[in-house]
DNA sequence: ATAATAAAGGATAATATTGTCCTTTATTAT
DNA sequence: ATAATAAAGGACAATATTATCCTTTATTAT
């Protein structure tokens, strides 16, 4: 479905959003280890979700770190996907046809297109918020073994 | 969603289901031209299908070419994309944790489940016979440009 | 039997993804 | 101001995926 660096993003931001704040920041490696995920890799993705505070904020130096805004906390998970640069999934045709469509359609379109829709809605609806404050609650988890 | 060669396997067994049959065999020339995928590439794939007779059928020599029996037409389009080594997605964790599960969820697994249920079901569902049906109506498409 | 044909299979190349390391830059505390 | 800290960014390595080519094997028609 994702790629793994998506979705380290997507495990990186939800730990992001439930344990910081703009007082209380993370290091990379705490957050690689909290998710278990590779720390030079997931540096790297942590930069994406940086740039232009798109998703996530950083700050450098001694008491630095990631944090999420609250304003940011509000965006949807798509969101997240979409810096990422894999928001081509969520209209893409399931048989990779460029030019499928309502009007063109592959031999699976009618019958895929609401469970794709479905998807589309669960991911543009679902907050990073929401997946942080599950998280509070103790009965899930986002850490890989 | 799924990889190229995934994508490819699908669109050439749709295509060999709707112009094939034991009299009247397919060509990977032929194949490869009508749905637009690399033709090296593409026998590879074809290989793969073709071993054990999981879901397409061959033979060698003037004649010769790809085919489908009756009997695997009716096998499912999921079918094909776990010949193709990829059923893992039918059940993975979409934060891509090995340990997600009902007892012990990642905090997308609630709303994500019904979503890949749907999903899931259409692939086990939809016979391979009934994507050539819907291609011999004439207003579906597997050509890429 | 022989030649022609078409898939099977092996080897290799090109590209993309994943992962690591090292230097630079910004920030903070002293 | 200086030193310490932590992210930013560049370079590179390892692996996986995609794609191509060449030789071998099976089959068919002659």
């Amino acid at each position: 479905m994702f790629s793994k660096a998506t979705e380290y993003a997507l495990r990186a931001v939800i730990f992001i959003a439930q344990k910081s704040s703009e007082q209380q920041k993370l290091g990379l490696a705490e957050i690689a280890d909290a998710i278990h995920s590779p720390q030079f890799f997931t540096a790297k993705i942590l930069q994406k979700l940086t740039l232009h505070n798109q998703v996530i904020s950083s700050v450098r130096g001694p008491n630095g770190g990631f944090y999420i805004t609250d304003a940011a906390k509000q965006k949807s998970v798509k969101s997240i996907v979409e810096v990422m640069g894999e928001g081509e999934l969520f209209d893409k045709c399931v048989l990779g046809l460029n030019r499928c469509s309502e009007k063109n359609p592959c031999p699976m379109h009618d019958q895929y297109k609401p469970i794709r829709e479905d998807f589309v809605s669960l991911f543009d609806h679902q907050t990073i918020e929401e997946m942080a404050q599950e998280m509070n609650s103790g009965s899930f988890f986002i850490r890989n073994e």
